[in-house]
DNA sequence: AGAGGGCTTTGACCGAAATCAAGGCATTGG
DNA sequence: CCAATGCCTTGATTTCGGTCAAAGCCCTCT
């Protein structure tokens, strides 16, 4: 499993009874006593590829800790079009408190895990533990700058750029170890052609185009249509428009 | 003052005694003996069209509500190319809580009227008032919505159906009297071609030709290129592309 | 009133990305 | 093993919106 190094790991890793996994996600906003009565309600999710996790009746009604995988929320237009809204990793947490209005799916981009509590056990626990609202606001806020960093690249940004941009962001994400200094890094992408054209407002074949032109340019190596090697990162950097 | 009617509304509207406004936004999560703490370090502003209001020393370690006008939030490239990455009108709360490492501008688009708090004393009132976070939590929840509802437009509408949009938002947020059934309304555009452009991630030339045509097309008429009337609600919103 | 400046409109032209159309390359299953 | 399917790539062509350039309009200041 792997963990992200980021805001959350602030609380205190606790171990989770039902998943048996350390959650640096909501769970360390808790104390043990909470928390064992919380894991208590809680259970473990696999799920495929390609599933959707919110408006399935099973998950509509709870709220998830991403514990492995990638899942996309998109949002998408009357006649087809679509756009994703936002990537969750692990450890981030999934779920949407107080009913929003607007219509909103998740779906499994890669395989994911998931750890799952009734939405009703966390509301609960929320108006007990004023902690606990604290790192969702946090959460809350950490992905609004995201969202406010995307809009800047789907608004201003020319193809490359956002290729470039997307690249260095799954780096970030996947790869914990992305390290400015050994200016290389590897990962799996998390997400097919018509994804990532979703995600940076493109087409499949602009999306396509440009891997090609880093390919040919050196940036970047493909493995498999999956696995990219980033030959330079900096070179990827001054790419991405700042 | 327009105050707009939204999620904050639910709180009993207080009078604030250094402004003397009912304030709608975060002091309606207050008891009243909190708001009367908190008012006497409050202070109101105007500020000019165009002035910054974040990164200014003035403003920079304080709160705001927004009492009046439109605030532009907006992040930029290197090389000078702007995004508009968020609209806040009145009654809605400025100010990020728990400092955020990504860049943002905030600037007065119209004239603007603040409530000012000091970053410390709403700080301390968040620790004492469970109610006070649960708010902040509720409009961040919000604008992570409008955000991800201008990713849609930016990434997958066309520059009409951007240009519609914009419109219909401003519509709903300046005029709340915005009423379908009427299916027309008038008001005064809070920003310029060339903010419209940086918000859509258009230019000014598209943009003005857009709504030349929606004029030629009997959508909208213009005054003094700013006041608006919309003559037709709803073939707006079919141009906005649902 | 007239000059000046800032914002907006309009037109001609261009180019980046979309669309349309094949074709390639894996994996899956008969 | 060969078809079939699902991604992905590549090429040709089109188009929407950007760029460059020139006026027009409106407000302010003298």
């Amino acid at each position: 499993m792997t963990v992200r190094q980021d805001v959350h790991s602030a609380g205190i890793p606790v171990l989770c009874q039902s998943c048996e996994a350390r959650h640096r996600g909501v769970c360390g906003a808790l104390d043990p006593d909470q928390l064992v009565a919380l894991s208590k309600t809680s259970s473990r999710y696999t799920i495929e590829p390609g599933a959707e996790l919110i408006g399935d009746a099973e998950t509509v009604n709870s709220y998830s800790n991403v514990l492995s995988g990638v899942v996309k929320l998109t949002k998408g237009l009357s006649d087809g079009r679509q756009q994703i809204v936002g990537l969750q990793f692990a450890p981030d947490f999934l779920g949407r408190p107080f009913k929003v209005e607007s219509e909103i799916n998740a779906e499994a981009a890669t395989a994911v895990s998931l750890c799952s509590f009734p939405k009703a056990s966390i509301e609960r626990m929320m108006r007990e533990s004023p902690e606990l609202e604290h790192r969702l606001l946090k959460q809350t806020l950490k992905e609004l700058d995201e969202a406010r960093e995307w809009m800047v690249t789907l608004g201003r940004k020319t193809a490359s750029e956002k290729v470039a941009s997307f690249l260095l962001m799954i780096a970030r994400n996947i790869d914990p170890a992305t390290d400015p200094a050994t200016n290389s890094t590897s990962f799996d992408l998390p997400l097919t052609r018509a994804d990532i054209a979703d995600f940076l407002g493109l087409t499949i074949e602009t999306v396509s185009r440009q891997l090609t032109r880093m390919r040919t340019e050196g940036v970047i190596r493909i493995e498999n249509n999956r696995h990219v090697t980033v030959e330079s990162l900096s070179r990827l950097e001054r790419r991405s428009g700042a």
